[in-house]
RNA sequence: GGGCGCAUAGCUCAGCGGUAGAGCACCCGCCUUACAAGCGGGAGGUCACUGGUUCGAUACCAGUUGCGCCCA
């Protein structure tokens, strides 16, 4: 054990120079490495980072992210565990390739002119000078990441892992190459999967054209043909007199038109089908089919089809054999031969509405119609389904298998409400689309022969001389989902994926649930396919949290302008404070707002433990030694009423956090420990303490600075997994040692309910003094001699140093008179006030708190007269409603009489 | 259109069958020898609305209204 003098520690934390030390101090050490624990047979913890973007920066939803999974990470190296938290980045396909094609661009080249070797030499060299800014933020925010296992996505192990996993998949039937309908960015000129598309609501219009003759006379809409379908004569192929009429918001896509559907239910059109009809602007006839995927209710109930432009249109292609005619190229400029060849697709929209409306086609126009537009999810382009050929993975098995190990709690989802949107994910997912036309990515390992043959290779094998590579690469994701094992050395053997594998938990927003969590776990269990279950799945645990939004719980964007900057905030208030803001806010399944109040009011905390520390070092507070939990339990009988109440509540708290992280309940265990921290350490024991510091008796003052240094290093160690850096360094400050980062996770039984019970009882009295001082208006520093009468028989005798001390009361002196005097707790407190009591402040309070009593009395008089409730309530409620009644009139009792004292 | 979630103090949010809580903001008084990034005191709520269950509902159930999210 080691006596520090008082430390030269300034007033105020100032947390720029603490942060950059204490984290080189760390880095340094290698407390970052699971080797820090030298025990092999600890258990394992691991989290693998879900891999940032090379080319991102750190925003606030990383900072609560990386939080989480810091917090937890520190959280389990303290409990013993070999811990392992995995950072690297993903390679992220059409961001980067954005990135440096608009560097390109600005020196007046492409990547058309580089050639596709040159491209991706060009992309490296960007990513060495520019990429992974990330990273260096981490550290910012004080990630406890093991950096000697960074990867990237791109590494050539990964790549090796992403190969072999394509050509698995190839071999046993789930890779496959089709012609489909996929989704089109025709900026990025590739195919996006399902999820790179974004739904949101546009204005749009919904024209009603009509198909077929232009003799309008007959017939308006679909609807009114009922009644003469039956003359109809054209089941032969004759064509219809009156049209049809259907209803699109891509008026365009209707040059791509290769018949028109109705349900085979709908009446109205019932004669039509089998006819063909007229497609307006091409001279081309199209036939009338009847498919039971048509809405009838929809428009007229009769919906154009576009086979090669929309997914459901090729469905319905597919089903009656419909030609699939392409009308626009990569860029969404039309293709078809005519008036508006050339015109890109928005141009051409209008200009085909106007000249069908010359035609007095347009039956009807619906503007602004709100639907809902895919958007690609890197550059916000209305993305534009298109026919094509891509590979895909046939998701089917590896979907089933994900589903189950969650349905059989291999894989357990926190909170669990996400079930069910994961479910209806996975159990419904559609074919994932894997080839992107870029240049920077892993490339598609399938060779061609000249004369067309096909052929994977594995990473080990070379294509046959003279055959070429497809030119595509493969989604992003298709690598970020193998990152749980490619990270730890799959497909070998290796001892990392044997200590590390299953992950832990995997920690991510809700939002992205899809992104990460269902792929990494397809692939997890494909490759450990061999494994016993529980051991293939990727991880144990899902962590989803909520948003962070902005001060006002709006969701943050760049277009609203209410987005923050972390490193702005941390540069400001500390890395501590924004991690404790966030982690305060992470309530199982809600998102958080914040603000800069928010953060402003965490390093006001930092700056109280810091204080608190301060005062502890200038007491002389005893660090405690490694047997200290042990000592002070044994000395407890010895220990004043006081530390036996903070020891009793360290001890639950230490129990309620531990039990709270456990559940990732990391709000409330930050609420738990701001209020013991804060409320009951600072602003009572600290008070507390100072009676026997400064009252000159040696052994009890001993006993005091025991008690300060162990409660304040176990606070500091509950903390640290939270607020890293400022624990730290009071830690080093209070006990010299070397960090607390590899310091054991507190564990101390110690209940005490008979101190709870009086230090709650002392609180009670001591507050309603106060509230006497605060209404008499005297200063706080004030002085006033006071005699306790009655304590003596009350459980407070002991306290009477400590409410004098807390009170500012002094010994009734010679020429002592009580001017004034109040209750509580048993003990009647009278005050020499030297001077004129103000009576017309005392009457106002008395009256307040009768008025409460007596609303007290007339709740509980009516319960207890009430014979059902005497009769069903628990005994319980009932005795406690007694209580209430009692005490209410006793305090009746005393206010009346104080009332009527007063003159 | 289908599914889900949320409505509690001025703001942001906890809570939850038995006397309404926190942080911030607000009001009053204080540089009381750890801390003014602080200390002490205080004010502020028919817990969205309507029914139901119950001795008792902010909490459970049903409906209504408003807001948000996901999917199509």
């Amino acid at each position: 054990m080691t006596t520090r003098e008082p430390d030269g520690l300034p007033s105020q934390y100032a947390p720029a120079e603490v942060e950059a030390r204490r984290y080189e101090i760390w880095e340094k050490a290698g407390y970052f490495q699971p080797e820090v624990r030298q025990d092999v047979s600890a258990p394992a913890f691991t989290i693998v980072l879900p891999p940032p973007n090379v080319t991102g920066s750190l925003h606030i939803g990383h900072a609560l992210d990386h939080t989480l999974m810091d917090t937890l990470t520190r959280w389990h190296r303290m409990r013993g565990f070999r811990t392992l938290w995995l950072p690297g980045m993903d390679h992220a396909g059409i961001a980067t390739q954005n990135v440096v094609e608009r560097e390109l661009a600005k020196e007046g080249t492409s990547r058309h002119d580089l050639g596709r070797e040159a491209f991706v030499e060009r992309v490296w060299e960007w990513k060495a000078e520019y990429g992974g800014k990330i990273l260096g933020q981490m550290r910012r925010l004080g990630d406890s990441v093991d950096w000697s296992r960074e990867r990237f996505t791109m590494d050539e192990r990964l790549s090796r892992a992403v190969q072999t996993m394509f050509k698995r998949l190839y071999d046993d039937g789930l890779i496959y190459r089709d012609n489909r309908i996929i989704n089109w960015c025709p900026r990025c000129l590739t195919a996006l999967s399902d999820i790179e598309v974004n739904h949101e609501d546009d204005d749009g219009e919904l024209v009603y054209i009509r198909y077929g003759a232009t003799d309008n006379s007959n017939s308006t809409a679909g609807g009114s043909r009922a009644d003469n379908s039956k003359n109809d004569n054209s089941k032969t192929g004759g064509g219809d007199p009156g049209g049809i009429v259907v209803a699109t918001t891509r008026a365009e896509t209707m040059l791509g038109d290769t018949a028109v559907a109705v349900h085979p239910d709908d009446e109205r059109y019932a004669h039509l089908v089998g006819t063909t009809v007229e497609l307006p602007l091409t001279g081309r006839r199209i036939p009338v089919v009847a498919d039971s995927h048509v809405d009838p209710e929809f428009g007229t109930g009769a919906v154009k089809v576009t086979p090669a432009h929309d997914p459901n249109d090729f469905e319905i292609g597919s089903r009656h054999d419909l030609p699939r005619l392409t009308i626009m190229d990569p860029r969404g400029v039309i293709t078809a031969p005519g008036p508006f060849e050339g015109l890109d697709r928005f141009e051409a929209r209008p200009a085909v509405v106007a000249a069908l409306r010359e035609q007095g086609r347009v039956v009807r126009e619906v503007r602004p119609y709100v639907h809902a537009v895919g958007h690609c999810d890197r550059c916000g382009t209305t993305v534009e389904p298109r026919l094509s050929l891509q590979w895909f993975v046939k998701v089917g098995p590896l979907a089933k298998a994900a589903g189950d190990a969650v349905r059989e709690g291999r894989t357990v989802l926190h909170p669990p409400e996400m079930n069910a949107r994961f479910f209806g994910w996975v159990d419904d997912m559609h074919d994932w689309c894997i080839s992107r036309q870029l240049w920077w990515g892993h490339r598609i390992p399938v060779w061609y022969s000249p004369d067309g043959e096909e052929r994977c290779v594995g990473p080990d094998e070379d294509a046959p001389e003279g055959w070429t590579q497809d030119t595509d690469v493969l989604d992003t994701w298709f690598s970020s989902g193998l990152w749980p094992i490619s990270t730890l050395g799959w497909p070998d053997d290796t001892a990392d994926l044997a200590a590390f594998y299953p992950t832990s938990v995997l920690v991510t927003g809700y939002d992205i649930l899809f992104f990460w969590v269902v792929r990494m776990m397809m692939f997890g269990l494909r490759a450990n396919a061999d494994k016993a279950p529980e051991e293939a799945v990727p991880f144990r645990d899902v962590l989803l949290h909520g948003l962070v939004r902005d001060q006002f719980g709006k969701k943050m964007s760049k277009s609203k302008g209410n987005t923050v900057d972390p490193l702005e905030w941390i540069d400001r208030f500390g890395a501590d404070a924004l991690r404790f803001t966030l982690a305060r806010g992470a309530y199982l399944g809600s998102d958080q707002a914040i603000g800069e109040d928010w953060v402003a009011g965490s390093r006001n905390f930092c700056n109280k433990l810091w204080n608190a520390t301060r005062f502890a070092l200038m007491n002389g507070a005893q660090a405690p030694g490694d047997d200290a939990a042990a000592t002070i339990r044994s000395e407890a009988k010895n220990l004043a009423v006081a530390d036996r109440w903070i020891l009793s509540r360290l001890s639950s708290v230490i129990g309620e956090v531990t039990d709270l992280l456990g559940k990732y309940e990391f709000g409330k265990a930050c609420e738990a420990l701001y209020h013991f921290a804060w409320d009951e350490f600072c602003d009572w024991y600290v008070e507390l303490a100072k009676v026997p510091l400064q009252a000159g008796d040696e052994a009890a003052a001993g006993r005091a600075r025991r008690v300060l240094g162990f409660v304040l290093d176990q606070m500091l160690k509950l903390l640290h997994p939270v607020m890293p850096f400022v624990t730290d360094e009071l830690w080093c400050a209070l006990t010299g040692g070397d960090s607390v980062m590899v310091e054991a996770w507190p564990e101390f039984a110690f209940g005490d309910p008979a101190a709870e019970a009086e230090i709650a009882s002392l609180m009670r009295l001591v507050t309603e003094v106060r509230r006497f001082r605060s209404d008499q208006g005297l200063k706080p520093g004030q002085r006033v001699p006071a005699r306790l009468a009655g304590i003596e028989g009350t459980p407070l005798k002991g306290q009477v140093p400590a409410i004098r001390s807390l009170l500012r009361l002094t010994e009734p002196s010679g020429d002592f008179s009580a001017s004034a005097s109040l209750a509580a707790e048993g003990v009647t407190v009278e005050l020499d006030l030297a001077g004129t009591v103000d009576v017309e402040a005392e009457r106002k309070r008395m009256e307040k708190d009768l008025a409460a009593a007596r609303k007290e009395i007339a709740q509980a008089t009516a319960k207890l007269g009430n014979s059902s409730f005497m009769a069903k309530a628990p005994e319980q409620v009932v005795a406690k409603t007694r209580q209430r009644l009692a005490d209410a009139e006793a305090d009746i009792a005393r206010l009346e009489n104080r009332l009527a004292a007063l003159t």
